[in-house]
DNA sequence: TTTGATGCAAAGTATTTGCAGACTG
DNA sequence: CAGTCTGCAAATACTTTGCATCAAA
């Protein structure tokens, strides 16, 4: 899907549930779904305020929510590190997160169905999400 | 293991390093390994100014530092929630999260080295740790 | 006795929230 | 126009840190 259509595809959503579509909103999305470094919240607002000067950290975070709530992109919650964000794939994938750098690459790999349907299965546990990460060091910065 | 002889060797692993064996963090240490419930720094904390009353939460904080740094406790990092903790099983395996009441179950599957040497192989990442966890409803939230 | 550990309180940091004014639909 | 969204700043909550004092070895 390309950028363009996702984005439109976003906007419809947000009109189905009554939000209202504003510049700051349209700057905070394309950005995000733009990007393919899963940007911070604070990169995400660096980075559009210099095309789109009137929005706030604030506004970054409120966006960002909304999405997450339908499930347009996917939150990498790095702990004191704070969040990234993947909204390219908002479906669960495993990532791999450079201790170094800090550089987070996707894998191509994202079905884990089988393996998590067999490990919920024998609790009784019902599965809404899941997380798969692998730290370590890129390949750049094991030089 | 059980409790004391792991106890021991975490003592044992703490004077190799010049660290002192405190009352307080043999209390601490013992809290951590004996618990099943994942607990978060607060809870052992609350748990051990029963028995070790000057034990401060800072000194909590400071030893969980020390147990991550020897590799005898796994840090389960839930963002928002804060951090909880696994002093049963340091090596990383998958967590099943309830949304609902936070409880945090331990799967018995814990090699997933062929899928994530895979995952590594493509990218020339190399691989220091991971996690894997999953989040839902369990069985008694399900009701 | 030496030097690392402790407790306290203050600082730090990513994120959330309250509110008055601005703007979408 | 009604009601949502925005920016600002204050509030949150977990964790870390500085420092004077204490105690393990």
């Amino acid at each position: 899907m390309d950028i363009q259509k996702r984005l439109d595809h976003i906007i419809s959503l947000l009109k189905e549930r009554g939000n209202r579509v504003t510049p700051q909103r349209i700057a905070i999305i394309k950005a995000i779904i733009t990007s393919e470094a899963h940007p911070s919240a604070d990169l995400i607002h660096k980075t559009i305020i210099k095309t789109s000067p009137t929005t706030s950290l604030a506004t970054v975070y409120k966006t960002i929510k909304l999405l997450k709530d339908i499930n347009e992109i996917l939150e990498l919650d790095l702990g004191e590190e704070g969040s990234r964000y993947d909204g390219r794939r908002p479906h669960p994938h495993p990532h791999m997160i450079c201790n170094s750098c800090g550089e987070i690459r996707d894998s191509e790999m994202d079905d884990f169905s089988s393996i998590i349907d067999e490990l919920a299965k024998q609790s009784g546990f019902h599965v809404q999400s899941h997380r798969f990460d692998i730290f370590g060091l890129c390949a750049s910065c094991r030089k």
